[in-house]
RNA sequence: AGGCGCGUAGCUCAGUGGGAGAGCGCUUCCUUGACACGGAAGAGGUCAGGGGUUCAAUACCCCUCGUGCCUACCA
């Protein structure tokens, strides 16, 4: 007997660690059985779970349990990733808490506490993975900074060295003063802010007068050198190669034409500081223009700024404006909206910054993964981010991947220190060519990101040819939010089609991105973030993952609320409930046959209406739940499950079959228990991938169904668990007219539940003999006694009255009869189908409409026409009745 | 600046070229032997606005308004 009400806590972890101990979760190296893998979208090490990695994880965790459960070798790979800017952060605060930093400690020491802390928190996010139920292989986790991938990295880096898709230079890129280090371009953020735009007046040194320049940084003064005009424009032209002179620090600088400046825009001549400026850096390359540095790895003005030299960047843009204020050089300020760039991590402002950096040379290998797309060997579902990743694609530019941290793939260079030897190398090399020993490794790392690249092929054993590599690539299916579609998922694509020859996934389903209840994107400095956990805490890990998927529509983002959770708890009460009902029904001794037999007619007594009607529906749900996690509509699914368990199976299957169970009859009983068991057996394994604890924890205790020894590995439902049966339906379909008929009487003229009903109803051919058959239902669900029913009924005195296809419903109610309540009941009714009828009249007169209209529509419109006025007539005669009888009354 | 998406019941959202559905909320009735985290009945919508294509548009096309996002080197 279970418990009164489903507490999820212990149960929860109980079978979390049942399925563990019996290793369900391993995926074979080798296997008959079709293989089917996804590999995880590896957290940050750093991390916790928060609610968008819940969704994430939930959906990958319903595929891979349904095709667990469907046959196939089934491989979920976990892991996370080193996070090197905001692992390296994180640790370093805590030195600064010890009062010491990473500079103290130097590199070695630094990176083993790194090491350290990995070790003591970086499986904080793993355990909140287990709780939500994941049903990951785990002896197959891996970490981005492993010793097997990084061989891969090396590997990775080496070959495209070698192929020249790998290259150092000095170029502007971005970079973070706070962090330290270079960023690509993804990895900085724009926020558009309403800056100021400065008119600043350079005189000309060899003459009166001056020019002006607008600009919106105008601390770069310092380290300009040109002013560009458009060769075209007619009002500088005549200056092209004049000399201004740059206020304060007083250098020369010339003025250039150059078709890159919008005569248009400001004052048609630009400052040009090619060190400090992605388009002044182009232009200082085509005129040769010096490049000024002026700036300080930490942000601050470095010796080329001067009198300025040591403030920090912010603080020099106060004083510049104030000096050229002063000596009359700043002509006016305007506002001006503009992007900013910042920091994806810490949020600091981003500085254009000339440096030494390593790229990847990106357009070909952009190529292959466009191909894979557009040639369809990689489908994005839902088809709409096809745009955004052949946008991206199509304007790909190199990818700066050296990261000047520790916390990362120390990138495999080495310089010789007495030649102009660079090795690149998969092995640390003891020497150089040239004899001189132990040559110096490159001091930066590479981007996080050059490592999750190779994620899904690194992680199945890559480069080595292993089974798990043979089996497993490419993977089935990608899932991931889309805010991460450049920076990984195309990433893999690049590299996976690069290096393995073929695409890493055959699909990549994109989610939605969860907001708070009022649209706003989570975060924490807003403090709208919803913890999963406290959400699986308090409704249970099975309410939450089935919201998560009622909610993931394709292409919509979620509004989430906890209201809905707390609603899709009441849908696990219920499931919790009609558990109970059968245990209470079902005892030991109750003997259950497979239904097989119900059906095939081995027995000798049938399946009533209501066991076939059952059946008839499971065989519909099954396939329509099978269908829609095909196509990925996580909602449809869960949604279908919801209507068929709790409206088909709760509200109409189980009290029709309770006669039955209360019974005297063993048989009958015999089947419809048998039935039930079966049925809702079925509807735990079509939910398990959903909610896996309590469908579990239910069929543990089910008096059937233990050909396995848990449900995870029980067959998935095939539609033959049921059986389609359309003459039951149809039938239903009837008794259901009937009851509802009835029901909708007593619901709208107040008569109380507990009142037991007298029925006539007037029932055409097609209906007599089915309402006969099944006229107990009628009294169970409609609470009716003394059902009369036959073609020859006619209108009682004092009764109220209901029409439905195939039959006219009367209740003679005596006393309690309200004439004039019910006149204004049917007439309401009559009008509603007044409306239909001139509707469908209008398009049945409408020449056209039947001429060029398919004839099964016209068709239909036809029989709808003939039915609402079938209708109308009979409501109209038992309104007449009604008014008949009230003026003889009085 | 360019691109994408969204606007359907009070709220959150499904949906489809043939007069709209769900959940929650709301109203009325009900502690009937699984469940009040429940049951039964009901109210509620010019499917943002305007135009076009069509026999037929909430759905397809165009425009407007509102709203959200992504990409971008306009100083």
């Amino acid at each position: 007997m279970l418990e009164k009400r489903y507490e999820p806590k212990d149960i929860e972890k109980k079978w979390y660690d049942f399925w563990i101990e019996k290793d369900y979760f391993r995926a074979a190296s080798k296997s008959d059985k079709p293989a089917y893998c996804i590999v995880i979208p590896p957290p940050n090490v750093t991390g916790s779970l928060h609610i968008g990695h819940a969704l994430d994880i939930t959906l990958q965790d319903i595929m891979i349990r349904w095709k667990r459960m469907s046959g196939f070798n089934t491989l979920w790979l976990p892991g996370t990733d080193h996070a090197g800017i905001a692992t390296q952060n994180v640790v370093e605060k805590e030195l600064q808490r010890q009062g010491t930093d990473r500079h103290k400690l130097g590199r070695e020491k630094f990176i083993e506490k790194v090491w350290e802390w990995k070790k003591l928190y970086g499986g904080t996010i793993i355990n909140q993975l287990k709780v939500m139920g994941a049903s990951c292989d785990w002896s197959r986790e891996r970490f981005t900074l492993d010793e097997g991938l990084s061989r891969a990295v090396r590997e990775v880096f080496v070959r495209l060295y070698e192929e020249g898709l790998i290259y150092r230079g000095e170029y502007l890129i971005n970079w973070c003063p706070r962090c330290h280090t270079a960023l690509s371009d993804l990895e900085v953020e724009h926020e558009d802010k309403q800056g100021k735009l400065y008119y600043i007046k350079y005189n000309f040194t060899d003459q009166e007068g001056h020019i002006t320049v607008a600009t919106t940084r105008p601390e770069t003064y310092l380290g300009d050198t040109a002013v560009a005009v458009n060769p075209e424009d007619e009002r500088y032209r005549h200056l092209i190669g004049k000399k201004v002179r740059l206020p304060v620090i007083n250098r020369d600088i010339p003025v250039i034409a150059d078709d890159f400046v919008d005569s248009s825009f400001g004052t048609g001549a630009v400052k040009v500081t090619p060190a400090h400026d992605p388009n002044d850096f182009e232009i200082g390359k085509r005129h040769n223009l010096p490049f000024i540095n002026i700036l300080t790895g930490e942000g601050r003005m470095s010796e080329e700024a001067g009198p300025y030299k040591g403030q920090d960047r912010f603080e020099c843009r106060k004083n510049v404006l104030k000096d050229l204020e002063d000596i009359g050089r700043l002509e006016k300020v305007t506002d001006h909206a503009m992007a900013v760039g910042h920091c994806y991590r810490c949020k600091t402002i981003v500085e254009p910054y000339l440096s030494k950096q390593w790229f990847v040379k990106i357009a070909p290998l952009a190529e292959e993964a466009i191909r894979a797309v557009k040639e369809g060997q990689v489908k994005i579902i839902p088809s709409g981010w096809e745009n955004s990743y052949f946008d991206w694609m199509e304007n790909i530019k190199d990818w700066c991947i050296s990261r000047q941290i520790w916390w990362g793939h120390r990138i495999p260079v080495w310089y010789c220190r007495d030649c102009e030897e660079i090795i690149v190398s998969r092995e640390t090399p003891a020497e150089c060519k040239c004899g001189s020993a132990a040559p110096v490794q490159d001091d930066d790392v590479l981007d996080t990101w050059f490592s999750s690249a190779l994620w899904p092929f690194s992680t199945l054993g890559w480069p080595d040819d292993t089974d798990d590599l043979k089996t497993f690539y490419p993977t089935s299916v990608l899932i991931t939010g889309f805010d991460i579609l450049f920076f990984w998922v195309a990433r893999m694509m690049m590299m996976g089609l690069k290096f393995m020859k073929e695409e890493p996934f055959r699909h990549v389903y994109i989610h939605a991105l969860i907001r708070d209840a009022e649209g706003q994107k989570m975060s924490k400095s807003k403090g709208n973030v919803v913890d999963p956990l406290k959400m699986t805490e308090k409704y249970g890990t099975d309410a939450f993952r089935f919201t998560l998927a009622a909610y993931a529509a394709q292409g919509r983002d979620i509004k989430f609320s906890e209201q809905r959770v707390e609603g899709y708890r009441h849908f696990l009460n219920k499931i919790w409930n009609v558990a109970r009902f059968i245990s209470m029904n079902v005892k030991e001794e109750t003997e259950i046959v497979p239904v097989r037999k119900i059906y095939k007619g081995d027995l000798r007594t049938a399946p009533t209406l209501a066991d076939r009607w059952i059946m008839s529906r499971l065989s519909s749900v099954i396939p329509e739940v099978g269908k829609s996690l095909e196509e990925y509509r996580f909602n449809d699914a869960a949604g279908a499950l919801y209507q068929f368990i709790w409206h088909e199976l709760c509200d109409w299957y189980v009290e029709m079959i309770k006669p039955e169970l209360y019974g005297e009859d063993q048989e009958s009983k015999k089947i419809a228990v048998s039935t039930l068991v079966h049925v809702f057996e079925v509807s735990l394994a079509l939910l398990h991938p959903v909610m896996p604890f309590i469908t579990e924890e239910i069929w543990q205790q089910l008096p059937r169904g233990k050909e396995t020894e848990s449900l995870c590995i029980r067959k998935y439902p095939s539609s033959g668990e049921g059986t389609e049966d359309r003459e039951a339906e149809r039938k239903m379909n009837v008794v259901m007219d009937a009851v509802t008929g009835i029901r909708n009487i007593r619901g709208e003229l107040n008569l109380s539940p507990s009142l037991e009903l007298q029925a006539l109803i007037k029932a055409s051919n097609n209906a007599e003999d089915i309402l006969n058959e099944n006229v107990a239902y009628i009294g169970k669900l409609a609470r009716t006694k003394d059902v009369r029913i036959g073609r020859e009924v006619h209108h009682p005195k004092n009764s109220a009255s209901a029409v439905r296809p195939d039959m006219e419903i009367f209740i003679p109610l005596e006393g309690l009869f309200d004439i004039d309540a019910e006149i204004i009941r049917l007439t309401k009714e009559k009008g509603k189908v007044e409306e239909e009828i001139q509707f469908v009249g209008k398009k049945l007169s409408n020449e056209n409409f039947v001429r060029k209209a398919p004839p099964a529509v016209v068709e239909e419109n036809k029989l709808k026409y003939d039915e609402y006025m079938e209708k109308l007539k009979s409501i109209q005669n038992n309104i007449d009745k009604l008014d008949q009888w009230r003026k003889s009354d009085e």
